[in-house]
DNA sequence: GGGCTTGTTGGCACGTCGCCAATAGACGCG
DNA sequence: CGCGTCTATTGGCGACGTGCCAACAAGCCC
């Protein structure tokens, strides 16, 4: 940050979002691929050009720009896209391929949101984690119209979270073991889905 | 620890893994409950009636007593019971029953080791839990009698530890949410692993 | 160019961790 | 039964990280 020119300022004033955004994506990026007890407040304002105290400025404490870390990891989940059309197989179809493609593109982000790499759980995380599961959930529930009018019974959207929990594993099975392919993954996901949609769900309405 | 007689030692001598034993309790429920930053060797020491010193004696660092912890809470997992006869209908019957017995059984530890409560995440910790998946996949595979002469297959090995994501979110979704009953959780599971081993892996197997 | 806003700094106070030398229970031996 | 030995246990020191705040200065407006 510091320039050779004698008169130049030892360091430049940003806008404070702008400011925000530069030590949150270097935040972003250290407890990606460290543990929370593993990066200090310290080596974060460094990577970002700034001190400690800017940090705590921003953030309050290191907790909550953890916290925003996690919030914003777990926002590229859901994907906005139009309700598809056609079959219930083309549907399903549709809905994993967009779900594989969507975890691909967002490939470091993922793993790392999902634990592979490194993070710290508690309540708070959970918390965060939790509300991100139930709009995916939603988004399939919408994407493969499962939705009913007064919103889908505890028991479908309690299913289609266990799905959403197969769907993990597989990705992680595709992407960081590499014992599966996309296809597979896909074939696996798809099959799991249409299964679930036809046999298991009617059955599990009628349940208790 | 102290006695009101005046002539009372100040403090007991325990034996090496009595002693041991006592602070990894202590640590293992404080760690179940609160998440790996909130807790202070202060407070396992005080819980466990020693000082923070003796704590650092026995494990090193507090890092090496939290991943005793985790490696602990994941060994309830595997539970040794003989493989099954019948048809496959049956095996998978059993092995999904024993599976929800033992999560039952184990509810908090589960629900704590599986990150419900508060854990603290990282590359070690990961590998314990990796480890740990492994076993239960394969005592699954076992159960179930899929097991191959050599092996079974990665392809094989990935799809049943995508199962077994599904297995743990819906056991979330009965113990945590109370979005399922264990009736509808063993329906749903039992249904997917049946379709899993009968349409999916079969071509699975064949393809790449 | 001077003053004002506020982004930014540097350092203080506190809590926790890792470590180690000294202490004192407990046990065996004479 | 008292003594010496072993080692479990203590208590405190040094280092580090966090939370916080008052002073400072970069950049904008007049």
């Amino acid at each position: 940050m510091a320039t050779p020119a004698a008169s130049a300022p030892r360091w430049t004033r940003l806008e404070h979002d702008e400011r925000r955004e530069q030590i949150l994506a270097c935040a972003r990026r250290l407890f990606s691929e460290r543990h929370f007890a593993a990066v200090s407040t310290a080596q974060i304002a460094c990577e970002a050009g700034v001190t400690r105290g800017l940090v705590h400025h921003y953030f309050g404490a290191k907790r909550a720009l953890y916290l925003e870390v996690v919030r914003e990891m777990v926002r590229v989940r859901p994907i906005p896209e139009e309700v598809a059309a056609g079959t219930p197989r083309e549907r399903v179809d549709l809905a994993i391929d967009r779900w594989l493609t969507m975890v691909e593109r967002n490939r470091g982000t993922w793993l790392a949101a999902l634990g592979a790499e490194g993070f710290g759980r508690d309540a708070d995380v959970e918390a965060i984690l939790a509300e991100a599961r139930e709009t995916a959930a939603a988004w399939l529930i919408a994407g493969v119209g499962l939705e009913r009018p007064g919103g889908a019974p505890d028991a479908v959207r309690a299913a289609v979270h266990a799905f959403a929990g197969m769907a993990e594993a597989a990705s992680r099975e595709w992407l960081e073991h590499n014992r599966l392919s996309r296809a597979q993954a896909h074939d696996l996901l798809t099959g799991t889905l249409l299964t679930l949609i036809h046999d298991l769900l009617p059955r599990l309405e009628g349940s208790t």
